[in-house]
DNA sequence: CAGCCGTGGGG
DNA sequence: TCCCCAAGGCT
């Protein structure tokens, strides 16, 4: 395995000219800020994010903002930037950090951790990009990076194995492991791509060990795909498009017309009030949570 | 822990 | 066209 001096600043050198000038990233940007960012990041790509987050900035500029409203309205302003779960679980950790954090982004690893749609990366992600903490952030990208620089392997494991902590733990550096972190990330969101990875382009050409292997293809069996036509998701998706167009509660027949297969639209809805997304009221009438 | 949870753009 | 997948989390 090479350097990780040499990795480092092969990497460092690469982002220093290379990194996008996104808004998060700014001098100005708040931890509530990196926090929102990150939840909308997850799943979502950036050009999709950036008018959204933009907007819940203006709107919600801390996370008591956010806290005083509805949990629907964080739903509705989510738009359409898909699992719109994360909205509710954003809007529960504004509540949370107001209520139990004295309205601060709390900076501890594990504190992080404990609210609402934190995972392992988030609370790295904000523990380490807005406090500056020493963590080790591994995203799809950085494992990615990682799986072909390090392992010879064009994709990681399906699952994040104890194998890829202990090594993003072994290469974070003593001093400015936050820009290490982001600076993997973008190298593998801008160069090391899933699918046509950069290589001509990449700082790390010269010593990657997938590529110096003759970049051999993923062995085994393909990722599972999911069909989305015709799935409930798709279907959770058209009822609550409509319950976000309302900006109040709409008859189950204004429902009934988005999905035809009554059975699977019946449970679709069930799934979106089990899950919090949507409110049935007494006289059949639905609207975006309330509480 | 494998499956579920939205959406839209690029190859 | 169709398929892949994009800064995951939760159960």
């Amino acid at each position: 395995m090479v350097e990780p001096h040499l990795l480092h600043n092969a990497v460092l050198s690469w982002y220093e000219d290379n990194a996008r000038d996104l808004p998060w990233r700014a001098a100005d940007a708040t931890p509530w800020g990196v926090l929102v960012s990150e939840i909308m990041l997850q799943q979502t790509p950036v050009v999709r994010v950036l008018p959204v987050w933009h907007e819940w900035m203006e709107r919600w500029p801390t996370p008591k903002d956010l806290a005083a409203e509805q949990p629907g309205e964080a739903v509705r302003h989510w738009g359409r930037l898909g699992y719109p779960r994360r909205a509710l679980r954003l809007h529960a950790c504004a509540r949370a950090i107001t209520d139990e954090h004295g309205g601060e982004v709390p900076a501890d690893h594990a504190t992080l951790l404990a609210l609402p749609g934190i995972g392992e990366y988030t609370a790295a992600a904000v523990a380490s990009f807005a406090y500056g903490g020493r963590h080790a952030v591994l995203d799809t990208n950085v494992r990615r990076v990682f799986a072909r620089a390090v392992r010879a392997e064009e994709y990681p494991p399906t699952a994040t194995s104890a194998a890829e902590r202990r090594l993003a733990e072994s290469l974070l550096p003593e001093l400015g492991a936050a820009r290490w972190g982001v600076a993997v990330m973008e190298l593998g969101a801008l160069v090391c791509t899933a699918r046509a990875p950069r290589c001509a382009d990449c700082p790390l050409a010269q010593v990657c060990a997938w590529r110096l292997a003759g970049k051999p293809p993923h062995a085994g069996p393909a990722r599972k795909g999911q069909t989305y036509a015709g799935s409930d998701r798709q279907c959770r998706g058209r009822l609550l498009a409509v319950l976000r167009a309302a900006h109040g509660p709409v008859p189950k027949a204004a429902l009934d017309v988005v999905w035809d297969d009554a059975v699977q639209r019946e449970r679709a809805l069930d799934g979106l009030v089990a899950d919090g997304l949507a409110e049935a009221l007494d006289d059949d009438t639905y609207r975006l949570p309330h509480a």
